[in-house]
RNA sequence: GGACGAUUAGCUCAGUUGGUUAGAGCAUACGAUUCACAUUCGUAAGGCCACUGGUUCGAAUCCAGUAUCGUCCACCA
């Protein structure tokens, strides 16, 4: 070891070295457990491990919460791959339905001034399909820059041939079940994007209105909304209120309402609450989920006052065609001019819009699909803890016993409890959506009859429903649809149930739960042992980082600036699981002195080290006690990193690697070398040449996981000759 | 309304499951230095660990309550 590489005589540029450091991994095929296995760097029988990269959606390009994602991810990999695990990870995008059909038919608005209506099915596909590929290529590379050793050659897409097969065929099984049926539900019904949308795309926002009091024969009811009064043939009131008790269940009373005389029916239900309002309201049960389960409950009937596109129908005579907004006054004013209008009071109450477009929702009561969570089913093979093979379950059991055996662990522990309040909530999973863009539910119609199946049926004469599936059905099958599913594929059978899946909380519900769900049924296990919930990546304020407020820092200009290394060390140090954590530029520059701290580290221990004697059979240098000491400290130092590494504390051992590698290798352990490696004694200076060889190696090796670039560039620029590549050396083991 | 968290230095956060004198980074003050370091080193100051009570030989840590903040869920006619 004599020359010098000039390169390191320089600063450390995170921005050569790392797209060219990138490239080299990609043409090792070391992201690739087979390759590993075929290099000799990973035993053919070694333990898998396995994890599913969350596919980001091809709705625009990565943000820190994305970053911050692959950079624990990518952490835990590079472990185990140093660790001689078969490690597999497995990127993939999602076509997330709704968020990506509502982004390009809005910018077709924008610039064309057209809606789906004017395109059509066909071409809006075309468009959106055009529009999801140039996203997915962007997040490609985006991800490439972080750092990410995922196995591209297993890439995946939740809308692509073999996930599609395993979406109609997930369809058809739990249809053929019973567990998926088609049903006449009140669902959340969004007038402006015209689909249904689930409880969790929900946003309740705050608004001020008037609530009116009217006659309602003998009782004065409270309503804000009086345009859906028309069809109220029901007055409910609760059992024990005493007010009321003179009143029977089933009692007929007749009454002048807005349209003339109408015969009311009483009906006692517990639903109602006493204290609210005058403890009376009539039910609009095609139009409003509570009145609706009173009316499924008392078996009554519902009529539908409003259309699909938010205005009246001819029930409500005269006002029939007008909009909600313009029919409400005018409603109020006739019932007025009735003297049917007791009093009327100004009232702030949340009113639930569509997350995605905006629009009120309307509830409506509609033909859709749905997944029975509270169905019994037969389990054929199960190696869910608690539920045996043969046995009757529920999906929710499933949901729930995998998570409660601890089969299935939540880090931080504490979601559980939300986890579990969540499921005890669940209602039956509405899967069918009125948008284009998405797997087409697999079922078709010809007169009354239906069939559902794989592939079309072969006669003429039927026709596919028109709805699309929720985009989390797809994204529920996502770690066995990627391992190739339904086929029994080799991928399978090593590679799951997966090892860690790594989210944000957020999704806990939406994704998490689902994937529990389906896994459960389809394949009769967990998808996953280990849950690790980040948190939210919020700027130096504590905001939420986001287009609108303009505060999102792009982790490529990340990249760019300071490196992805700087980047992924400041995310990975900024908390703990499921904590939110405040990122600011001054942290992730902090990181990138670091990455520059261990470049001169290295500089000065391989210009320390030029005239260290070469080490063969029969000379071998002597460590000195001293010098033994320092590599025992180091050693001890590993072992805790890599407890809290198993332990998922990942922020603990970086922040122990950090200052190890400043304050003790630096700032002492170099310091107190300079008057050794310039002594007369010469044993001495050997062994502390080859004790500073031996620390800046192992700590290349511990730091290679957290900041693969920076590690991996000295590695390379440390041992020459070597065409074993940090990435698959081996972790120290003590 | 229900659930779950958080509250520790000026700021951002640790504190590994009860154990010496509560730590780190940034920021601040003072000093050193051109030495592997454009991106260096040392020293210092800074804390009623939100509050009240309890358990314990011992509490930032466990329990109960209060306050403030946050997140999620439900949503009322």
């Amino acid at each position: 070891m004599n020359q010098i590489p000039e390169k390191l005589l320089k600063p450390y540029d995170p921005k050569e070295t790392e797209q060219r450091i990138y490239k080299t991994w990609e043409a090792s095929g070391f992201f690739n457990p087979e390759t590993c296995i075929k290099k000799g760097y990973t035993k053919a029988d070694a333990k898998p491990y396995t994890i599913i990269l969350p596919p980001p959606n091809v709705t625009g390009i990565l943000h820190m919460g994305h970053a911050l994602m692959i950079a624990i991810e990518d952490l835990m990999i590079r472990y185990y791959r140093m660790n001689g695990r078969r490690t597999l990870w497995l990127p993939g995008t999602d076509h997330a339905a709704i968020a990506t059909q509502s982004k390009v038919e809005k910018d077709i608005a924008k610039k064309e001034g057209k809606n789906r209506h004017d395109l059509g099915r066909e071409e809006l596909l075309k468009r959106i399909e055009k529009f999801a590929q140039e996203s997915h290529d962007t997040i490609v590379e985006q991800v490439k820059r972080t750092g990410a050793s995922v196995d591209w050659t297993r890439e995946a897409f939740t809308l692509d041939e073999k996930r599609s097969l395993a979406v109609r065929t997930a369809f058809k099984n739990m249809f053929d079940d019973g567990l998926i049926y088609q049903g006449k539900r009140i669902v959340n019904w969004d007038p402006k994007g015209q689909t249904t949308i689930s409880d969790d795309e929900i946003v309740y926002k705050e608004e001020k209105t008037k609530f009116y009091y009217f006659k309602y024969g003998p009782f004065v009811i409270g309503t804000s909304r009086p345009e859906t009064k028309f069809g109220d043939k029901y007055v409910v009131m609760h059992p024990d209120d005493k007010r009321y008790a003179e009143y029977k269940d089933g009692q007929k009373i007749d009454l002048e309402w807005i349209n003339g005389p109408i015969t009311a029916t009483v009906i006692k239900d517990t639903a109602i609450d006493m204290e609210f309002g005058t403890g009376v309201m009539t039910i609009t049960p095609w139009h409003s989920v509570v009145d609706f389960e009173i009316a499924e409950r008392h078996n009554l009937d519902k009529e539908q006052i409003i259309d699909k596109y938010g205005k009246l129908l001819p029930i409500t005579g005269e006002f029939s065609g007008m909009k909600i907004t313009d029919a409400r006054a005018k409603i109020v004013e006739k019932l007025r001019s009735k003297g049917l209008v007791e009093k009327e009071e100004d009232y702030t109450h949340n009113t639930a819009t569509a997350e995605r477009t905006g629009g009120m929702i309307e509830p409506q009561i509609m033909n859709q699909w749905f997944v029975a969570v509270n169905k019994k089913f037969t389990i054929k093979n199960s190696n869910i803890e608690g539920i045996a093979s043969g046995s009757e379950t529920t999906l929710k059991e499933i949901m729930s016993k995998t998570v409660s055996s601890k089969q299935i662990q939540i880090i931080p522990e504490y979601f559980d409890k939300t986890y579990f309040h969540w499921i005890e909530n669940l209602r039956d999973w509405c899967i069918s959506r009125q948008i284009w863009y998405g797997h087409r539910i697999p079922v078709w119609y010809k007169g009354k009859e239906i069939y559902c199946g794989i592939e079309a049926p072969k006669e003429e004469g039927w026709t596919q429903d028109e709805d699309t599936l929720d985009t989390w059905f797809s994204s529920g099958l996502w770690t066995f649809s990627t391992l190739g599913w339904p086929e029994k594929t080799q991928d399978m059978e090593i590679y799951h149930p997966t090892d860690v899946l790594e989210t944000g909380y957020e999704i806990l519900f939406f994704w998490v739960a689902r994937m529990i769900l389906m896994t459960g049924y389809h394949i009769g296990t967990i998808p996953f042992h280990t849950v690790y919930l980040h948190g939210t990546v919020r700027d130096a304020k504590g905001q939420k980082m986001s287009k609108s407020l303009g505060n999102g820092i792009d982790p490529i200009d990340v990249a760019d600036k300071y490196g992805a290394d700087a980047g992924r060390m400041a995310l990975i140090m900024s908390g703990s699981a499921g904590t939110d954590s405040k990122l600011s530029e001054d942290k992730i520059k902090g990181y990138k002195h670091f990455a520059n701290k261990i470049w001169n580290i290295a500089r000065f221990v391989l210009t320390s080290t030029t005239d260290m004697p070469e080490e063969n059979a029969s000379t071998k240098i002597t460590i000195l006690p001293a010098d033994q000491a320092l590599i025992d400290a180091l050693n001890a130092q590993v072992v805790d990193v890599t407890k809290d590494i198993e332990e998922y504390r990942f922020y603990m051992a970086a922040e122990k690697i950090y200052h190890y590698i400043w304050s003790e290798f630096a700032d002492v352990i170099i310091e107190q070398s300079k008057p050794i490696l310039a002594g007369a004694d010469i044993a001495a200076k050997n062994s502390r040449q080859k004790t500073l060889l031996t620390i800046l190696t192992t700590s290349l090796k511990v730091l290679h996981p957290f900041m693969p670039f920076v590690t991996e560039e000295l590695w390379s620029l440390i041992i020459p000759n070597s065409d074993k590549m940090l990435i698959v050396e081996n972790w120290p083991i003590i």
